[in-house]
DNA sequence: GACTGCATGTAACGCGTTACATGATTTC
DNA sequence: GAAATCATGTAACGCGTTACATGCAGTC
């Protein structure tokens, strides 16, 4: 079972913790992780449902508790064994990339349009953003948070390399293009 | 109508040039972009199917030309301007991080486990991965590619520099984890 | 007649988003 | 009694992937 994402594996590593329901994982998600890329209930709750369609997590008691009825899930055996792969395993770095980016100044440069301005306009985003990051991370109470920014800002800085290094290059790609 | 992505626009861009029909473009994208996420088929025609439906793209020909039937599409006026608008409007650059790597430090210290090693598995996949890169690009021929090649190059560094960055923090981040 | 290449799709699924629906309990 | 909070979902859509279906034309 290798097909999971990212999003089930948090699930479960919350609930190896404890059992839980969907509720109170979304709020400990918003909890611990307020600077990721939010959950919805909709998609907690439609996570745990393949969860539990494919035994990672099963239903440990229904109904029972305060307040309207709830279904606290619980972590199974391949559900931890899943987890433990996930975690053993790296993250795939042979990934064809979007290349969004590379896309635009291409399809400018194929239409005869101004590449330039669409990297300087990239370029003063970007300069803004990590402006705020940088002033975020200072203001930072827990190390999490700053580590978290530190991934961000590398990747700005990242992506401000190389479109310093693109602009460089425009003319020699333009040449490439439109021969 | 800002809610199309770069697939959408990289359509569009090819069909500015001239119009053409799916498999064309379909080639013509394998071409130019060997070294970006592939387009399938099925992902071609379905986009040029919503393409439509949404005003950007209109059938020209239908049936005519040799082989089976083909379908001609052409770009219109809205599409052009759509086009436009994304090329002037830089990528969003404040959306939070997906951060699968923090997520995996995060789950591994919250459960105990070892996250040195999640972090040192990691970072020999991406050593490996920037040295064939970097072969890759000593022998490349269009200079696209040794830009694209530049874009990930990068990355991966930033990741590097993260993961090291990461690895001296453990043991704080480990406290505040499980204090 | 079989195979390859051309050209177009459909179906089913995963994951994500937005919007909406449903009720129960607690608080004012 | 009204409103907020707790808790669970469904429906519809976008985008992407994999697998499968169809049918024509030219080649061996």
């Amino acid at each position: 079972m290798n097909t999971s994402t990212s999003t089930q594996r948090v699930l479960l590593g919350l609930l190896e913790q404890a059992p839980r329901h969907g509720y109170d994982l979304k709020r400990e998600y918003d909890e611990r992780f307020p600077n990721l890329r939010p959950l919805r209930f909709s998609q907690i709750y439609s996570t745990l449902a393949r969860l539990d369609r494919d035994g990672l997590v099963t239903l440990v008691a229904e109904g029972a508790g305060q307040g309207p009825d709830r279904k606290e899930y619980a972590i199974t055996d391949s559900g931890v064994s899943d987890l433990e792969q996930w975690l053993a395993t790296p993250l795939p770095v042979d990934e064809p990339p979007r290349g969004e980016l590379f896309l635009k100044v291409t399809l400018a440069l194929l239409s005869g349009r101004e590449a330039d301005t669409v990297l300087e306009a990239q370029r003063a985003v970007h300069m803004t953003r990590m402006r705020e990051l940088t002033a975020a991370k200072a203001s930072a109470v827990r190390e999490a948070e700053t580590v978290l920014a530190d991934y961000t800002l590398f990747h700005l800085e990242a992506d401000l390399r190389w479109i310093d290094h693109t602009t460089k290059r425009l003319r020699g790609l333009a040449q490439e293009y439109r021969p």
